[in-house]
DNA sequence: AACTGTTTAATGACTA
DNA sequence: TAGTCATTAAACAGTT
């Protein structure tokens, strides 16, 4: 294990923006969406650098949350008492960083007013990215059996070759230059989660989601009756604070590989990923858990391994 | 009370 | 150099 302070980002801010930081926290969720603890948590976890300090970054952080539009709240459920909203990654804000830096982005994502809204019909995308990634559980259930696994399915091209693949899944950000070995990274990812009480929400709190012919639909979403889509997403939220789709990065500057996520990705990045097992959490799963949220060092181990395939140079 | 979420403002770094 | 973005601080309101 590397020595903090030489090796890792123990001491040192880690190359990443707090959105970089966010999506990748919800990204690494299967449900790709966290509250807010949860964030914090995997950030903790995995960068040591942010067990200080935590008011002054979690305030940015959650400043981050209520100021890009990148971000959606999802309310929970009546029936899924807890703290705080749910966030998840705007499904069109995938490129913003397609520069390859992830301490600043050269796209920033605004959701347009109403008034600029051209295609209503749009008004529908952030829940479509929900609604694959919702068919993607589903296929992992069917495929695996009755609670949600190990997620195998999850890292094996179930939904890779069909469906959207987030560019702020972490597998897009530090894997570009490594291949996860033997899946361990996202076998693991799942473990981290499955004690997470969000495991489920899709198939317990929203059992609707997995009704696969509400899946299935891919019209437009009915919301005569509720302010819930079909699959439990708010589309106020989805709108964001009322406000309508399409959502869309305004482009800084135009360019070409807009649609290469991450492809441009500095090389010292992934391999500041890649190297060390468990150098994102350096210290000892005891250090990991001196914070408000702390983690049982189950917990704390799957939460490094997590990241197992990625390493720090 | 603690946490969560929103908003405003200031500042520094980066980019065109 | 102006505009944009990220970070930080702070105030405030709402929720649990």
């Amino acid at each position: 294990m590397p020595r903090p302070g030489r090796n890792t980002y123990s001491d040192q801010k880690p190359p990443y923006s707090y959105i970089s930081l966010t999506a990748m926290a919800i990204q690494s969720c299967p449900e790709k969406m966290l509250p807010l603890s949860e964030i914090y948590k995997f950030i903790m976890d995995r960068f040591p650098y942010y067990r200080e300090n935590t008011q002054r970054w979690q305030n940015s952080l959650r400043h981050n949350l209520s100021f890009n539009d990148c971000f959606i709240k999802i309310p929970r459920r009546p029936d899924q008492p807890g703290k705080g909203s749910f966030w998840a990654l705007h499904p069109n804000c995938g490129d913003m960083f397609e520069n390859g830096s992830f301490l600043r982005r050269r796209k920033r994502f605004k959701v347009l007013a109403a008034s600029d809204t051209l295609i209503p019909t749009k008004q529908s995308d952030a829940a479509h990215y929900l609604q694959q990634q919702a068919k993607l559980r589903l296929s992992a259930l069917a495929a695996t059996g009755t609670h949600l696994p190990q997620m195998s399915t999850y890292n094996l091209g179930v939904s890779q070759s069909t469906t959207f693949k987030h560019p702020f899944a972490i597998e897009n950000i530090i894997a570009r230059e490594y291949k996860v070995p033997g899946s361990l990274a996202f076998s693991t990812m799942q473990s981290m989660s499955a004690g997470y009480p969000l495991h489920n929400q899709l198939t317990t709190a929203w059992p609707h989601m997995y009704n696969s012919s509400v899946i299935d639909t891919a019209a437009p979403i009915s919301m005569a009756s509720s302010d819930y889509s079909a699959y439990g997403v708010p589309i106020k939220s989805l709108c964001h604070g009322g406000q309508s789709l399409p959502a869309i990065p305004v482009p800084i500057k135009p360019t070409p590989t807009s649609m290469a996520g991450f492809s441009a990705l500095p090389a010292h990045i992934p391999t500041f990923l890649s190297n060390s097992p468990q150098s994102l959490s350096p210290t000892s799963p005891q250090t990991a858990t001196s914070q408000s949220s702390p983690a049982t060092p189950s917990e704390t181990l799957t939460s490094s391994s997590a990241l197992q395939s990625v390493a720090v140079h």
